[in-house]
DNA sequence: AGGCCTTCGTTGAATGTTCAACCACGAGGT
DNA sequence: ACCTCGTGGTTGAACATTCAACGAAGGCCT
């Protein structure tokens, strides 16, 4: 008999029935499914808002942001590309790619590095301070508007604990190579 | 006296000082900006993880193996391209991209809706269905190897509570334009 | 029938991201 | 000094997404 009805699973649990070696998949449960799925598309449209705020506003997208914010942050606010890299989650393709941009925008400039010869900095402008404290309130504002304050501080420091062991996991089982 | 240090804020507090309008902000504290920042940085793991095992194992990306799922659910296996569009949450003209890019795979085909003479659907194909349900079983062992098996079940729950707000305030909030 | 407004879906260009190849430099061994 | 290898960062092309503009059809009103 073929089944035609693939079954209500979330974006990832199709129980097929008249498929390759099934049954001894794992599925998700259907509370589990729902919650999948109500992260998903929650993500989906959070990210895009936000992004879609930065630069209707400040002409800014968020990794930009994420990066002015990465900058502001340390001693003499420079950065080496790798670590800026990692501290955003991003390739370091991208994070040439973006911070080429900015350069060009006045946000950043790049410096060589006199340790290591290899090495290239990313040092925050006055300009890219100043765009990051005017962009600041209104993400923040975003931030607590769309996520923060609709959830319950429980249920809020639940979503910390759990993604902060997804990024433990992801940042551990990373394959040596540069995987990104 | 100028503010060198910005302070330790998560990627969008900025605790500035020697900026325009402050303190009327309302800053994350500690632990929200720490929840917030897990969020992003394993939200991009996460995500990029998920996408490149598909793409490696079964040649479809994240975006292409939700619309295969979506379709796969519904009855007839087919469905309107708006109707897609929202249940991802994707823009309209993106949705249109994936699926020329899909169909061009043999995944999906169009066929025009008979009652609407602007409609198009997207139908999923056998062999569209096939490759959906030969990643399923890959794909929900990711999911609960990087995300779900990581929590605990109340905390899991927690986040679908969270997005699920979180989606329905930005469904909500949407400014009647056709913003995507 | 005509006109106006809206929705549906597509298009092509601009913008961002990934991917593979590459060069320069540092580290360790001989 | 010389290899060899790994890392840091860049490059350009391929690929994906956004954006603004558009044509086609439905809905409504007169």
């Amino acid at each position: 008999m073929f089944n035609h009805e693939v079954g209500k699973l979330l974006p990832m649990t199709t129980e097929t029935g008249a498929t390759p070696h099934d049954q001894d998949v794992n599925w998700l449960d259907e509370s589990q499914q729902r919650s999948w799925r109500a992260y998903l598309v929650g993500t989906t449209l959070l990210m895009d808002r936000l992004d879609r705020d930065l630069r209707e506003q400040h002409r800014l997208s968020l990794p930009e942001y994420e990066i002015l914010v990465r900058l502001s942050e340390v001693r003499g606010n420079r950065m080496r590309m790798a670590v800026l890299a990692d501290s955003v989650s991003h390739s370091r393709s991208r994070v040439t790619h973006t911070v080429t941009r900015m350069e060009q925008a006045g946000l950043v400039t790049r410096d060589s590095c006199l340790s290591d010869g290899r090495g290239v900095e990313a040092v925050l402008t006055p300009y890219g301070r100043q765009v990051l404290e005017n962009a600041a309130p209104t993400h923040v504002a975003g931030v607590r508007a769309m996520l923060v304050d609709l959830a319950a501080d429980d249920d809020f420091a639940a979503v910390g604990r759990v993604f902060d062991a997804v990024a433990d996991k992801l940042v551990e089982s990373n394959p040596a190579l540069d995987i990104r």
